[in-house]
DNA sequence: CTGAAAGCGCTTACAG
DNA sequence: CTGAAAGCGCTTACAG
């Protein structure tokens, strides 16, 4: 009996369609054609839509999104891949993402396949029985041929159907390259990143191709791949002490990313190299923490935001079908930013 | 004539239950049940089964959710609501609400409100118009009154339908203290929340009770607030600037979080003050940055992902009516993790 | 063991 | 200007 009460007390229970139609004594077309302002509304008194609302507001109603992507075959949801959920990177490219896709009324499942090729396939099944009307991917590489449009950031598919949203990495190689060079540093050593992230090579190869420009020397030893699957700074310091361990003969350092730069500022420590006076240290993407890590780390900053917008952009326009923007890659540029952890190298590094 | 080849040359359009059906000489009810593998699909023989499922999948078929969701009145989705997507805390707690969602066939949608009210009221309608059966709410304050459970990280609302996951205060705030205690330090100085933030009160509440049973006093003039509203360590900064205009008189600082702790390290350096030598430092959360920056923070660790994980439980609980689990606070327990941003006072600033 | 039929809550082509 | 009716793709109570 008390649970009666307490239930019969909450907030009223909403109205569908036909009670509100019912309510109004008006057809359900009319009511639909004024909540949903349908061109058709346009042709119906005003009077008649103020009652509408009205009375909407009244029996508070609100339209099924459900039945309505049911009727309509149009969910006004994507997809979201990722990875996984963790600082930075991530995070920073959702958020450009939401802020596109909530101005237009979409809403967005978000899905992280922890680089299990396995789970990846089954979310993806999963988001389609759902009716996503596009995809976004963040680093993760998708095979295409799903019959909706994909947008990934970080990617690097030609295929009909993808967007790709990435970065210059020729710019970006250049930037950091010559600052690296312009300081007077001749023997650099390199953090590649993992082979399951999808910007590895494409930087690598853009590494490879400014260092020519530049007549800097690329030495093997002063090579390492970041190894751990983890969003820290762990890979970091487990690719330079093996680093380490192969040379210490460099004055700087290019990491694949900012977490591994700050893992590899941590391990350097530990060996009692001082940045930026024993070693140089440059990262990249620009996380928030290198601003606030000690020293300011020095990096490629990419735009993380403005990427996961325009991935989101770029999604909507497919799923509209405007292929006056299909285009293949949508390139930007990154920006070099200048902090505490890159310096002039000591005279008896050179 | 050509993009009408590239678009047949696609994947196949997937067939639905009624084409598979009839593809199969079978009723869709039959079908249905074995597809969903309903109780009454016992009954069926196992032949049947095996060719249902292999035309399924043969035809491509899955069902739709969305006409499920419309026919069961069950969307298998909730909505999950935060300040903002950023670093750390955030992201650590949803990566834990995934966990415990997607192993149960549940998706999410995510919102961030930005502290700005109206937009918080926007989504949550057009939460509920998707049809989504419960809220977690991740330091974010709900009314109740939704109809759907709600499950509220780092929320204190005493009300029915609401399930609050909550650190310990007592406990954090005791670890915190005592350490500092033990280590000689009676001048302490305290960053608080910013008003916006759930856990602002139960916190300077649990502080100041902990405080007194350790006979530290607290001195008005060692206490500020945050002000900025802003998921980086600016807010931090800021008030440590503060702080410091009104003195400079204290050895050790507890910092409302992580972020205020580091960028208030940050500030201290600046003003030449030293970290731990000047002054101690210590946090709370215990972001991944923590451990990663110089010196290593010192901070109280909530279980991010744990209460995540708690919070999705609790929700999907509720959800099913499983009222035995009704508790309106889930507490889980701090850890003290000791870096390297405190030490002992200096025997001057004693 | 199996199926015909109703119905979830909308939108919209069609008719007047 | 307005509405009756069909239908989106499922599930399930009911009947046999």
């Amino acid at each position: 009996m008390l649970r009666r009460l307490r239930i019969s007390s909450g907030p009223k229970h909403p109205a569908n369609l036909k009670q509100l139609a019912a309510h109004l004594g008006l057809s359900t077309t009319t009511v639909s054609r004024v909540m949903s302002r349908t061109p058709a509304a346009a042709r119906i008194p005003a009077a008649t839509q103020k009652r509408v609302f009205e009375a909407a507001e009244q029996l508070n109603y609100q339209a099924s999104a459900v039945a309505r992507s049911l009727r309509q075959k149009k969910s006004f949801t994507v997809g979201v891949i990722v990875p996984e959920i963790s600082e930075g990177y991530t995070a920073s490219v959702l958020s450009g993402i939401e802020d596109a896709l909530l101005e237009q009324d979409y809403f967005y499942f978000v899905v992280s396949h922890r680089h299990r090729p396995e789970l990846l396939k089954n979310y993806i099944s999963m988001l389609q029985s759902r009716g996503v009307e596009g995809i976004v991917a963040i680093d993760t590489p998708l095979d295409g041929g799903l019959r909706i449009p994909i947008a990934s950031v970080s990617g690097h598919k030609i295929r009909k159907g993808i967007v790709n949203i990435v970065v210059d990495h020729n710019v970006a190689a250049h930037q950091a390259l010559n600052h690296l060079a312009s300081l007077g540093h001749k023997k650099i050593a390199f953090i590649r990143g993992q082979a399951f992230s999808s910007d590895t090579k494409a930087r690598w190869r853009a590494i490879r191709k400014v260092a020519k420009e530049l007549k800097l020397e690329i030495a093997p030893e002063r090579v390492v791949d970041l190894r751990l699957d983890a969003a820290t700074s762990e890979p970091g310091q487990e690719a330079t002490e093996r680093l380490l361990g192969q040379t210490r003969d460099f004055s700087a350092l290019f990491a694949f990313n900012d977490l591994a730069a700050i893992g590899a500022m941590a391990t350097l420590r530990q060996h009692d190299l001082r940045v930026p006076r024993d070693v140089s240290v440059i990262g990249f993407d620009d996380i928030p923490s290198a601003a606030t890590n000690y020293p300011g780390l020095t990096t490629i900053r990419q735009p993380m935001q403005q990427m996961g917008r325009l991935a989101a952009q770029a999604l909507l326009e497919a799923i509209r079908g405007e292929e006056s923007h299909h285009k293949n890659f949508l390139s930007v540029l990154p920006t070099l930013v200048i902090r505490k952890s890159t310096a002039h190298p000591r005279s008896d590094k050179l």
